[in-house]
DNA sequence: ATAACGATTGAACAACTGTTCAAATGTTGA
DNA sequence: TCAACATTTGAACAGTTGTTCAATCGTTAT
């Protein structure tokens, strides 16, 4: 038999607390997401190529010098920024600028930075 | 040769862009940091026990059973989130309850779920 | 057309992460 | 002291993730 859901003998006593837990949890579907969401910023490249990106667009191969990386390392991350919506992308010509998707990722940068320096 | 560091011909063209993201760039230090912060949300289970305990302490059995986890499972994760001081615990005799470590976790969900349901 | 360049893609590999299982710790009450 | 219970811990395993390498795509200029 699992050990899954186990019952200490004190649940009896917290059922008001479960029970208000229980009806305040988002859905399944919401925690998922939200969970796929920060996985996009616990990544140092990825924050990395955020940050470098924060009030400038530049193309894919500046990105890589600047972080001293492949372009193709950089290429592969800034497919999952793109899926992820947090950067846009307009061409000219052979290059592609990259930029972030909109200031709501910048509030989310700067929220970040703000816990960590504290 | 690796192909580390190219240089597009543009460069020359970018090199304020360049120059401006260099300078605003927060430190190594701190981008890793950030990485680490982000990662600990980055995680289904982690964020459903964020989530529980949103308002209410809880016993690890308590959680376990509210996420159909063994208690194992669940206080490996709570390692996680204590280290990385997420959440704070205090001993009653044989339970050990567990609750978020301050109100500006509460923040980062909120900004976090805001962000999914828009 | 073709060559050159910037960017993207897919497969493969190594490194990391989360869960399980078994064993151990700490606390309480008999 | 011993048994029972809540929790913690370490090792091992499977699944996931990030980078590399090679090949390809798309655009421009010759």
């Amino acid at each position: 038999m699992k050990e899954i859901a186990p019952t200490c003998k004190e649940t009896k006593l917290h059922e008001h607390l479960l029970a208000h837990a229980e009806a305040t949890l988002p859905s399944e579907e919401e925690l998922f997401s939200l969970a796929e969401f920060y996985k996009i910023f616990g990544d140092s490249t990825r924050i990395r190529l955020l940050c470098v990106l924060r009030d400038t667009e530049l193309c894919v191969c500046d990105i890589a010098r600047m972080l001293s990386m492949t372009v193709s390392a950089i290429s592969h991350q800034l497919r999952l920024l793109k899926q992820a919506r947090l950067v846009k992308f307009r061409r000219a010509g052979k290059t592609v600028y990259y930029s972030l998707a909109d200031a709501h990722i910048h509030d989310i940068l700067d929220a970040g930075m703000e816990h960590i320096r504290e």
